[in-house]
RNA sequence: GCCGAUGUGGCGAAAUGGCAGACGCAACGGACUUAAAAUCCGUUGGGCGUAACAGCCCGUGCCGGUUCGAGUCCGGCCAUCGGCACCA
């Protein structure tokens, strides 16, 4: 097809539709209390990951996911919900401000820009955003608030007890500081210099930045902390509750990383000090020949004896010297050296050597293992390679080799648990170290506090000053905190922040000065869902009313409006219904949302405890050769460009006809042609053209009867449309109204009704142009009210899909041998008897014996026989 | 190495344990046209077979199992993609 000659007139039909819905502000959903609220519907709360501005524009994988919500919005629309179906900006961040140091523009100019180009984008596709909800996260609008929530995350710590965030004045030791959920710590972070800032654990891939590729070391440095370690648990077990894919949520168990165990104390020989360990093996303990502590654990400097501390600090230095990138690549073999100093190993007794090596990690545990060789791979390594002695302690049930053996097994050659099963034996040995007082159960996780702060300009300052080395928070009437307008805001290099260089707005007073940093990328999205609810509330950060009503679950009725299939519909329990959005979110933006919303929800301000419901996550699109899009390959689509030859409708339904929306795939132009052929197809269904090549209302659309074979097919296409937006399963759903059409297509007159039918269901796939032919047909077939979107959803009656016969299928031994048109009512006894009577089972069964006969009603006969 | 996802025509894909390949693309043939485009109709997994129909056999990554019957369920492998990766 030639993009020169238009299918059907989208490019009239589309920009007014546009317009008119925005004139009417046909998807603007009123809160509770304002005009037009209706309390009787249910609400849906559809939601997409929004988008960080960037320079490059809208690609075609943007709006994958949003037609996909577009859709669902547009079809609970029909149903009589409520639907809230925000868009908006994530406008701060890294790459916001890189576009804006490439461009040598300020990043208010660059994201300003950016945003108006992504807004035409969007709004060209015809998505039915509540516009008068949008929001941008770099609008101190926004971020007012999520200054507002930092204060409240800085305001409380986690009590144990309660094993929730609680206001810090419930905490009763003497220094809050230690326990704020919002804290300053002197700590190893990621520090990458070609990007001037520090980046959180999240950010960092193999030893380099997420976000541009650039290298990333080890640096000490004094930052700001969130506390979400704290959280550990209850970010893996409210996983449970949630309606997501189990890869993702597989993803953030293991990021949390929660393993149990016990922590050991081990006696330092010729001192006072204890050495504590943690292990998931404590049935291995008789199997401890040597102790390794990690090269930065604090008891180094305590233990080695003089002779030993030239090789100590040599091998210090050395290990701190090694980037994370090196340690990733030279992984293998492993370095170490002898502290010199001895413990004593509490089940054996024994007198074992401690080591100091960087395969241990100062992060986690207590930054201190106990070598056991026989049964640690890695410790065997390191056994073999500096001669360290290796004991047997467990073997193996099938009786194989026990040196060596990693998994599971019975424990030897230890007599406190001597001849148990692994499982037993932890049990046994951690109870025997308690009774002894040098050791106890322990569970250990590898999520890290959430490093909070970077060395960037555009971000959101913190409400916070520093007053004699102490930090204080600024009240909440002092937000937004605006940063100083800098011509000069790239990143200094040393690690300072560039709001340093603002002078007179870091003098906050006489004696206190304005904190440096400003949040990462994440602060924004970390809420923003919820300002959708309320987005212009200037007093709070949503509004209870609000909160309840969109976040909720039982306050307000919730019953779905009966659906006319028995498709089972996901029960929601609050919080956003639909989420849908790419997998690199697995472990950064869904764990620090999620982190938030549990400490907001903790202090009384949410009515649940998980942000989102249902998570969705679409494919990739790739290329049209199979790879990824990029410039590099010169491979990419524009959006625009496709809906400049095919139109908004053509693209929507070509998205979405693909494949599966949770699926890699690649693009194909002519596929798009395929599905513009059948939008043209619905078009011509319609309209005719005259003979001054204008078109008008077909004269073959008439009032008339559907046949039945019509009927059938009007009321299974009705089915399975259904039944697929609910199961997101979008391009079965298309390819039912491509036989409805094609079906149609071939008739003489199309009856009205019929038409009708087909636009709803069309509708949210194909707005524009279902929403012309419906008012097209309103000119010679009046109907009140008069809007498509006005239309009750289309009502599914089984009894159109019954019929008097049904073809079945005869096999013989299981392979098909014959069809058969038979009564509906056919008994099983009848259909055996019509299958044996058949001349070509008889066929296939001559001097056979009849084994058995397997029937089915209504769909086969099986004759087996030998 | 560990964890997860996916393997079906030339391509994108579809199939509550019951006719594998719906729908679309591409290709081929035909109608319309002075012609082309557009449109409409038809054919299209592979092989054997027939003058033509018919008919038969094989076929969902590989091997095995359960079942009257397996793309679908179970066990074991292989490949591709994604995540984690000295976490004790």
């Amino acid at each position: 097809m030639s993009p020169g000659r238009k299918p059907y007139p989208f490019d009239q039909i589309e920009p007014k539709w546009q317009k008119l819905w925005e004139e009417q502000r046909a998807f603007h959903a009123p809160n509770p209390g304002e005009p037009g609220f209706d309390p009787a519907r249910p609400k849906y709360y559809v939601l997409d990951m929004f988008p960080y501005p960037s320079g490059a524009g809208l690609h075609v994988g943007h709006p994958e996911g949003y037609t996909a919500t577009d859709i669902v919005a547009r079809y609970k629309r029909f149903r009589g919900f409520n639907v809230l179906h925000p868009i908006g900006w994530d406008s701060f961040g890294l790459p916001a401000e890189q576009y804006a140091i490439k461009t040598g523009q300020h990043p208010e100019i660059t994201t300003r820009e950016n945003i108006a180009r992504f807004k035409t984008q969007l709004k060209r596709i015809g998505f039915s955003y509540d516009w008068e909800r949008e929001i941008s996260t770099a609008d101190p609008d926004f971020y007012r608030w999520t200054q507002w929530i930092f204060l409240q995350i800085y305001q409380s710590w986690f009590n144990p007890e309660t094993g929730r965030a609680e206001p810090i004045a419930t905490f009763e030791g003497n220094d809050p500081d230690s326990v704020r959920l919002a804290y300053v710590a002197e700590v190893a972070v990621n520090w990458c210099p070609e990007l001037g800032t520090v980046l959180a654990n999240e950010e960092v891939i193999d030893g380099r930045s997420e976000v541009g590729g650039f290298p990333v070391v080890r640096r000490p440095m004094r930052q700001w902390m969130l506390r979400i370690t704290a959280y550990a648990e209850r970010l893996i077990e409210e996983l449970e509750q949630l309606d997501w894919p189990e890869g993702i949520k597989l993803l953030q168990r293991n990021w949390i990383g929660r393993s149990e165990g016990a922590e050991i104390d081990f006696q330092i020989v010729g001192s006072e000090k204890k050495l504590r360990v943690f292990t998931t093996r404590p049935d291995t303990l008789y199997g401890g020949t040597y102790l390794v502590l990690a090269p930065e654990h604090p008891l180094v400097d305590v233990i080695v004896p003089e002779e030993q501390r030239d090789e100590v600090r040599k091998y210090r230095e050395q290990a701190t010297r090694k980037s994370d990138l090196e340690r990733a690549e030279l992984t293998k073999e492993k370095t170490g050296v002898f502290s010199g100093a001895y413990a004593i190993n509490p089940a054996t007794g024994e007198k074992v050597p401690i080591w100091i090596a960087d395969y241990v990690l100062s992060g986690y545990g207590t930054g201190a293992i106990g070598g056991v060789p026989a049964h640690d791979e890695r410790d065997l390594e390191f056994a073999r390679k500096y001669d360290l002695p290796i004991r047997v302690v467990v073997r193996p049930k099938d009786g194989g080799e026990p040196l060596g053996f990693f998994g599971e097994g019975i424990a030897v050659n230890s007599p406190a648990i001597e001849g148990l099963p692994t499982g037993e034996a932890k049990r046994k040995i951690i109870a025997w170290l308690e009774e002894r007082g040098s050791g106890k159960r322990a569970i250990n996780y590898k999520l890290r506090d959430w490093l909070f702060s970077r060395q960037r300009y555009w971000g959101e300052p913190f409400p916070i000053v520093w007053e004699n080395g102490r930090h204080h928070s600024l009240s909440a009437e002092s937000l937004p905190i605006v940063p100083p307008p800098l011509a000069d805001y790239k990143p200094t290099g040393s690690g300072e922040p560039p709001l340093a260089k603002a002078k007179e707005w870091v003098r906050y007073s006489e004696t206190a000065t304005r904190e440096l940093n400003t949040m990462p990328q994440w602060a924004g999205s970390c809420w923003y869902y919820l300002r959708f609810c309320d987005p212009r509330n200037g007093q709070r950060f949503v509004s209870e009313i609000a909160e309840r009503y969109w976040m909720g679950s039982d306050s307000f009725p919730k019953k779905e409006i009966a659906a006319s299939t028995d498709t089972e519909t996901h029960i929601s329990v609050g919080g956003v219904d639909l989420y849908v959005g790419g997998t690199e979110h697995a472990v950064l933006h869904l764990l620090y949302a999620r982190f938030w919303h549990k400490v907001l929800f903790d202090l009384g301000y949410l009515t649940t405890s998980e942000p989102f419901q249902r998570l969705v996550n679409q494919g990739i699109i790739l290329g049209e050769d199979g790879r990824k899009m990029s410039k590099r390959w010169g491979n990419v689509i524009d959006p625009l460009d496709v809906i400049a030859d095919y139109g908004a409708d053509a693209f929507r339904c070509y998205e979405m006809f693909m494949g599966p929306l949770e699926q890699m795939k690649p693009w194909s132009m002519t596929g798009v042609e395929g599905v513009a052929r059948f939008l043209a197809r619905v078009w011509r269904l319609t309209m005719d053209e005259n003979q001054a090549g204008q078109w008008i209302l077909s004269p073959t659309v008439q009032e008339i009867e559907l046949t039945r074979a019509q009927l059938k097919i009007v009321h299974a296409t009705i089915k399975k449309v259904t039944e697929d937006i609910e199961n997101l399963s979008f391009n079965t759903a298309i390819a039912q109204m491509m036989i409805f059409v094609n079906a149609f297509t071939t008739s003489e007159s199309v009856p009205v009704l019929a038409l009708r039918t087909l636009l709803v269901l069309l509708n949210p796939f194909a707005p524009h142009l279902s929403s012309e032919l419906w008012e097209t047909l309103g000119e010679r077939f009046p109907i009140s009210p008069h809007g498509v979107t006005e239309q009750p959803w289309p009502e599914f009656a089984p009894e159109f899909l019954v019929e008097d016969e049904v073809e079945i299928v005869l096999q013989v031994n299981g392979k098909v041998r014959d069809h058969l048109v038979v009564p509906i009512g056919a008994t099983e006894a009848e259909l055996e008897k019509i299958a044996l009577a058949n001349e070509r089972v008889r066929g296939f069964i001559a001097g056979k014996t009849v084994r058995k006969v397997i029937t089915i009603p209504k769909k086969l006969v099986n004759v087996v026989a030998n």
